[in-house]
DNA sequence: TCAAGTTGTCTATGATACTAGACAACTTGA
DNA sequence: TCAAGTTGTCTAGTATCATAGACAACTTGA
């Protein structure tokens, strides 16, 4: 495989072995501990250049994912949390149950007006005054997701800040009385992170990413808040449970 | 944003231009028939050369997402599949709610034994006698998907041979005696395409996919078949209904 | 008709990506 | 100790990526 005869991707070379490799350890054809094939190996494998393989291993070596070790080896460490999707999902109780600490932190709270898609998603007319929420979920010091979320200016007057304090949607929530929600439909669709975002899941560019869309129903079906989150599709697997 | 000061992600500049313009078509900033900003104002937005953004659009409009008119602008021409995620997922019923045409073609079918993992999903013993089956289905000749399934051999002798004649997974079923059978545990991540699925989905490589991991069950709950499948995630989206 | 704004094409330059070959530095097991 | 196998580092050449500027060809609306 040259640069000639591939049809060009915009996606170097060295970046579809690394991302080879990182699939290899991710459904376990490598598993943490092992000795990968030599670059030789490797090289011929993927047929390119062993140059090409040393800057890929690079790449995961830089991000924890493999270690070298001159004249015997590279070895791999690694692995993924998994995320149920269940009408009751809640952050801090699925890291926790796979034993690991959640955070959560706010990263800018706005007004927004409601866009023809997001009023109809909440259940308001086009233009109603929106709280809009930016705010990053952890595992363990490790970024998990972003999300952008929108609810009412209306039915929940400075959100921003009770979700700036309590840094828990559900607390947030709890504030203005709602003691349980529930999860109405969700759009689940993949695509590749953006510079910002990057920058906030401290990702490297062109990383895949999981895309949810999703809104939160009260007990009578009413919406309540609708989120765009965006997962490290690296950091995670979602489980649907039937 | 130059190659100089970006920290080298492994991904061309021009195709990250290329996925912005693609994720503001996909979330409606940019609709069907809309006219896209001009050359030299996407160039300032995204802080790149104008010709930068001219092999952008030149990408997609080989993909057939944009058509550039001279003299006149660039317009848009799209959109996804959607793909709703419920016990009982039928492929072609899917797509047929959407007005498109369902097709379904068999790769390869091959024995394959057991490993631990495919035992522990089917209910069986490692090293068990298994077909596997590679299949590629379409919607009015788009390809959505390819999937790996794997299922006892000593229960369903000669799969491979009855899915490639009746190009469907519920009529090779029923082939066996199994009149209905519904959705297990499903897993979802998301991953970049490998070249060999990028070559069956018509793909250009480091594209995202959403990677599905499920088991069917019959109607006491016994794993019938498991299947591994990659959605090409620019052409649908799923739909998880609570 | 004409000016302003659009896409299409050309030339040119410097930085990266990939290949190729050679050899050094180090580890492992016989 | 030594040979074989591993990762680390150098030089060099070709192709691609990205930038820059200039101008042609075409569309649109005044």
């Amino acid at each position: 495989m040259s640069m000639q005869d591939t049809a060009s991707s915009g996606v170097a070379l060295w970046r579809l072995v690394a991302d080879g490799i990182e699939r290899g350890i991710a459904d376990g054809r490598f598993a943490a501990g092992d000795k990968l094939p030599g670059e030789m190996e490797i090289a011929e494998t993927y047929r390119v250049n062993r140059h090409t393989v040393r800057r890929a291993l690079a790449a995961l070596a830089e991000r924890g994912i493999v270690r070298a070790e001159r004249g015997s080896g590279t070895y791999v460490e690694a692995q993924k949390l998994a995320y149920p999707l269940r009408s009751r999902t809640r952050f801090s109780e699925i890291v926790g149950a796979e034993g690991r600490e959640p955070h959560g932190r706010m990263i800018e709270a706005s007004e927004d007006v409601a866009t023809r898609e997001l009023a109809r998603e909440l259940g308001l007319k086009t233009g109603a005054p929106l709280v809009r929420i930016e705010a990053i979920r952890l595992a363990d010091r490790t970024p998990i997701c972003v999300s952008t979320t929108w609810l009412s200016a209306e039915l929940f007057p400075g959100a921003g800040t009770v979700f700036a304090a309590t840094r828990s949607m559900t607390k947030m929530l709890e504030h203005y009385g709602i003691r349980d929600y529930r999860r109405g439909a969700t759009r689940i669709t993949a695509g590749i992170v953006d510079a910002t975002d990057a920058a906030r899941l401290d990702l490297p560019l062109g990383r895949p990413i999981l895309v949810v869309d999703a809104t939160d129903l009260d007990l009578e079906g009413k919406p309540l808040v609708t989120k765009h989150s965006r997962f490290a599709a690296e950091r995670v697997e979602f489980l649907v449970e039937p």
